[in-house]
DNA sequence: AGCGCAATCTTGTCACTGACAAGTTTTACG
DNA sequence: CGTAAAACTTGTCAGTGACAAGATTGCGCT
């Protein structure tokens, strides 16, 4: 494990994903400077490219990362509605790196295979917890509740992050989101 | 007006502004070039630096600007929540320049304080909306609601920005803002 | 065992960028 | 009219992403 001068890494590209995460929580996603994370892993600064191509290669892997990460996340709330935007609030703030990321396509390649299957995941785990919750509902109905569900969580979860919130809301985003989020199935 | 040539601008600081707006929105607030917007207006390198200091000064008063655009916005439909919420994903998407600084405050100063002078008038803005519509009810009750309507739409606008709802959603942001919204109230 | 080849990483370079310093031109004001 | 401040320019520096070419290492094949 201390053989820092071998010529060969031997486990760059996670090295590199675990530096980016840091990175992206010091200075966000926009600021992320792949020399940087190569003088983090110890490696010289054009090694990056090779395992990734270019930035957007690389948090293309971060998005992909985060969105099968989310998907699991609400899988295990699948239950409980309340609680699964709950969830969806805490990864946000938890793990802000990859949710930053996320949803800057305009930093990845969108198209990418992966990516686009992990999203997929993410969004099945979301939509099946209306549907449970709504029971024999229309589909219709399922469709514009889910998005609604979405667009509240998503939109707490994103105004915290951007610290828009005023302060009577708080330090526990788990408490002030589900405050938040019951007003929707009242 | 076609003098060129003059070593006044005259109007330089608008008119970079204004070229701001339109790099921000061909490439996102972060990949916005200085140097780029000096060529658009036709100045120098370093003219930009005279009127703003920094990037961060730049976009400090882009915010503050759009901050004061969608308190205008929201006061104008100030009497009905729904049509609020509507006007504020329409802003979202025809300002989406202004709307994706405005969230990014890691990008500008956050203490300037014409900055936080603009944001306030859009937070009280937006909470008179909903204390009318609530009427008599305790303030507590107005403070939840207020964030449920902010968070449903904001999340919905950022998710529509971001390209992340599904193509089944249609391409009107009004139509389908109006749809999500109107799940908060019921 | 050892040979060759591909994967991995390095060094070197280029154009671009933001920030700063110093100088030049114009306007404004007393 | 003259002088000081405002507006803008030229020049420069370190940092960055991308690319090219070369060095090193490990792996499969015989």
């Amino acid at each position: 494990m201390t053989d820092t001068r071998a010529y060969h890494h031997g486990d760059l590209r996670r090295a590199l994903l675990a530096a980016a995460l840091e990175a992206v929580e010091e200075v966000g996603p926009a600021a992320l400077s792949l020399r940087d994370l190569a003088r983090r892993a110890g490696v010289s600064h054009a090694a990056p490219a090779h395992h990734f191509g270019d930035k957007a290669g690389l948090l293309t892997a971060l998005a992909a990362q985060g969105f099968d990460l989310l998907a699991q996340t609400l899988t295990e709330a699948d239950d409980d509605l309340l609680e699964a935007g709950v969830a969806y609030v805490d990864f946000a703030v938890t793990r802000r790196a990859y949710f930053e990321v996320m949803f800057r396509p305009e930093l990845y390649r969108a198209d990418d295979a992966e990516l686009i299957a992990a999203r997929g995941r993410a969004g099945t785990a979301l939509r099946s917890g209306v549907a449970a919750l709504s029971g024999g509902g229309a589909p219709a109905d399922t469709d514009r509740d889910s998005l609604a569900a979405w667009s509240i969580a998503h939109g707490f979860a994103t105004l915290w992050l951007a610290g828009a919130l005023p302060d009577r809301v708080g330090d526990n985003p788990r408490e002030a989101a589900r405050a938040v989020l019951r007003r929707l199935s009242t």
